[in-house]
Order: structure tokens, then sequence, then C-alpha cells
DNA sequence: GGGCCGATTGTT
DNA sequence: ACAATCGGCCCG
């Protein structure tokens, strides 16, 4: 197996969040705890989320909890919701533009939901606005080989009340680990403009 | 300062 | 269907 230690650069993020979601699928999530713990695994499942998108932290401008995701791109957007999960983003877009993509899912022993995955991989509060782009740093996502179009599934996004119509969550088709399993999808080849 | 709500999860 | 549990956000 190749090494672990590479990582996206930061032009890699500064794009389309559409685009960056699409692209996390299959990369590889990897942690380092105390310097020495190695935990790594596929990204099965996504979300993204953007500036003109009402189901957005940062649509109704810059606040103290999102303003992460008006800055650059390549950086961990962590905030705390329902009094006891943590959630991951990934930053995108040019510095000063909002955008991130949600980490719902990595093919690792029980890491299937967003919540989990920050309990089991000790990321929190103090991760938020750390950069992710140094291999082998407490965080990094290592790049891998680009999935097909016909093994992506994208579906409306979980939990949220608005924008049920942008179909903008992206999991890799017939994974386990993808949470929500009951939702209508379509095939990412076949999503509609 | 107060009240409401949430990009979740596990139980009833 | 609903409880757990609490910081963020908006209003006043």
């Amino acid at each position: 197996m190749t090494s672990l230690l590479r990582s996206y650069s930061d032009d890699f993020y500064r794009r389309s969040t559409l685009l960056v979601a699409r692209d996390l699928l299959g990369a590889q999530l990897c942690r380092n705890i105390g310097g020495k713990t190695v935990l790594s695994g596929p990204i099965v499942e996504v979300e993204a989320y953007t500036a003109d998108d009402p189901a957005c932290h940062a649509s109704r401008g810059k606040t103290k909890r999102c303003e992460v995701m008006f800055g650059p791109p390549g950086h961990a957007y962590v905030y705390f919701i329902y009094g006891m999960y943590h959630c991951l983003n990934v930053v995108t877009e040019p510095d000063g533009v909002p955008g991130a993509v949600l980490i719902r899912a990595v093919g690792a022993d029980g890491t299937d939901g967003p919540g989990k995955l920050c309990r089991q991989w000790q990321i929190d509060a103090k991760h938020n606005g750390l950069s992710l782009i140094q291999p082998g740093g407490d965080l990094w996502i290592c790049p891998s080989k680009p999935l097909k179009d016909s093994d992506i599934v994208v579906t409306p996004r979980i939990g949220i009340s608005s924008a049920q119509d942008r179909l903008w969550r992206f999991f890799i088709k017939d994974h386990p680990a993808v949470s929500g399993k009951k939702q209508a999808h379509k095939t990412y080849s076949s999503r509609r403009k």
C-alpha cells in the first residue's frame, strides 16, 4: 500500500465546494493523536454547504462560529451541535468566500455519521481552524485514485429543513459505512443540472 | 438577559 | 416519535 504521508495542497480546496465534495470521496482521512497513534480510512460520505445556501451556517454572514468558513481553504471547520456532538468540515473556495464540505462518514470501524466520527477520532473545537495540508500533522487528507461517477450516489442533505431540492449529499455506492440508507437517491452520473 | 433551535444519535 | 443536552444566534 502507498504511503499515507501525502496530502492535497490548498489548490485542491480552492475550488467549487461541489467539486471538492465529489473529489473527496475515496480520499484517506488521516489522524495522529498524541504524535503517535494513527487512524485512517477512506471518506465515503460528504455534504456541500455554500454561501448562497440557506442551510449553510455562513448564509447570513460571518459570525464567531462560522468565521473559519470565510478563511483560507484547506482548513478544518469544526462546530458543536445538539449539546453533545462535533462535526468536521473542510473549508473550500478562495479566501474570503465561505464554503465547506461536511465529512459524514469514513470507512473505518464504527465511524458512520458525523457526530460519531468526531467522537471516536477525538476531533473537537480545538481543531477548528487547523490546517489540513500538513502530512503527518494532527489531521490531514491523503489523495487516492479518483472514483468513477457511476460509483457515486447523490441525495438531498440529511438533518436540514431547507433547500431539500439540492442534491448536495454524495456517497460511495453500496458502502456499508454510509448513514441514512433509507433515503431515495440518484446516481451522480445521472444528476440533473 | 432570555428563549429558541440545531449539518445528531440512541432509545421508546 | 422523542429525549439528551448546551452553545450560538437573534431579539429586545
